[in-house]
DNA sequence: ACTCGGAGTTAGGATTGCCTAAACGTGGGG
DNA sequence: CCCCACGTTTAGGCAATCCTAACTCCGAGT
């Protein structure tokens, strides 16, 4: 009853917009052509005229002044782009010696040339993993997502132990500093002080204290240690 | 002395242009128009100006009307992009599972998306591998290629005994019937029997005894068994 | 309600890379 | 030696994607 009308093939540009949108719109809610724009460090009106192709495809939902949305076929292909990243990035890691801070680079040419039938042979090798080097989630190939909830380590109160569950990718050297820090996934901390006013944060990972500072906070997410 | 200018970034179009005059310019000979037309599956018109823009850019020597060939620069980035399409193709069916038959089309929208630093790490777990699934020789980084001699089959005379070195890849059912003979590289075979007039050519492969034509024999080439 | 300032869109232009149709050059056969 | 057929180039178009500049809309604050 769905997916009748086939799509022309998305250009690349069209593909990462949508991953780009994907990642601006939560929930349902709406992403914004200045917000879009700084993403993918283009101009605003760039973006104006490619949401509009885009929406003629039946990828978006686009309310002009308002705001863009996805339709269930654009995220259907925003989450494919997405599986496909995060497996090369996983990949990558695995077998080919990157780290994380190198990979988000790669992946972002990589995944526009891969195959589906690649991209399902590089996921059978790893044992179809459930999240990347950074602890997101990988989408299965049917187009699923499972966001586990998770905060950021700058809103954990004082006191708390927590496991360290994703890391925002994008910045290597900021990967490389948490790093260094020992916040990976998978870890588990204890938060020792959180000044106000965002003020530095102490943690304690495997017996080391560390001072970070409330923007690296923000960019690293933890759950409670139960589950 | 030389490559002080350095040419702007390689659009794909321009890398599958210089890829396919390479090939068809063996030995400083000159290219037309209508083979890279005919081998890119392009209008010769679309030649003649991508032609002139890749002149421009110093990768092109081009005496209109007449033909194309590469310039030092230009068979340089050519090199380039034939190591990148043979590692990747031996990385895929070393690591991921991939036949000889489909190998090449994934390569050809890799080779455009990988970085030199995968190509090397790909390469190094390979163990620099010196030729491809296909038998290809692989260029060094440095741009050196050896290309050893060899007949095709289909020159080979009757009694001699000769080892398989390459086997032209691009068409996957061609390459499919080729190894349901048990021509691979590396394969010793005798040739029991070759008729005149692009006749048929009798064969003994590990034993046993086959018959293909002539325009199979074209594409497949062999060296002598010493060395 | 009115008015700005900022966000968003439209207008106009450049580049790349492809096409078809028309014009042009070249070399071989008559 | 000339002319024509074929291969090549040029002319003119189109689509995608980006830009800057100019215009338009919206809503926050008076
Ligand atoms: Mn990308
Ligand atoms: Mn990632
Ligand atoms: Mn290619
Ligand atoms: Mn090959």
């Amino acid at each position: 009853m769905h997916a009748a009308l086939q799509h022309e093939p998305l250009t690349r540009s069209g593909e990462d917009y949508l991953k780009a949108i994907y990642r601006l719109s939560p929930a349902g809610r709406t992403a914004s052509t200045s917000e879009i724009a700084h993403r993918l460090e283009l101009s605003p009106a760039s973006v104006s005229g490619m949401v509009k192709r885009l929406s003629e495809q039946g990828l978006l939902e686009h309310v002009p002044y308002k705001g863009v949305q996805l339709t269930a076929d654009g995220r259907r292909a925003a989450l494919r782009m997405l599986r496909r990243h995060r497996l090369i990035e996983a990949y990558l890691v695995a077998f080919l010696g990157y780290t994380w801070d190198t990979v988000h680079e790669e992946a972002e040419r990589l995944e526009h040339a891969v195959s589906d039938k690649l991209v399902e042979r590089m996921a059978a090798v790893l044992g179809n993993p459930a999240v990347d080097p950074h602890g997101d989630p990988i989408p299965t190939p049917e187009g699923d997502i499972h966001e586990p909830a998770s905060i950021p380590l700058s809103e954990v109160p004082a006191g708390a132990r927590v496991e360290i569950r994703r890391v925002e990718e994008g910045q290597p050297e900021r990967l490389r500093y948490i790093a260094s820090v020992g916040l990976r996934p998978g870890v588990h901390i204890r938060v020792l002080d959180r000044q106000p006013f965002q003020g530095p944060i102490t943690i304690e990972v495997a017996g080391r204290t560390h001072v970070i500072g409330n923007e690296l906070g923000q960019v690293v997410r933890c759950a409670s240690e139960q589950e």
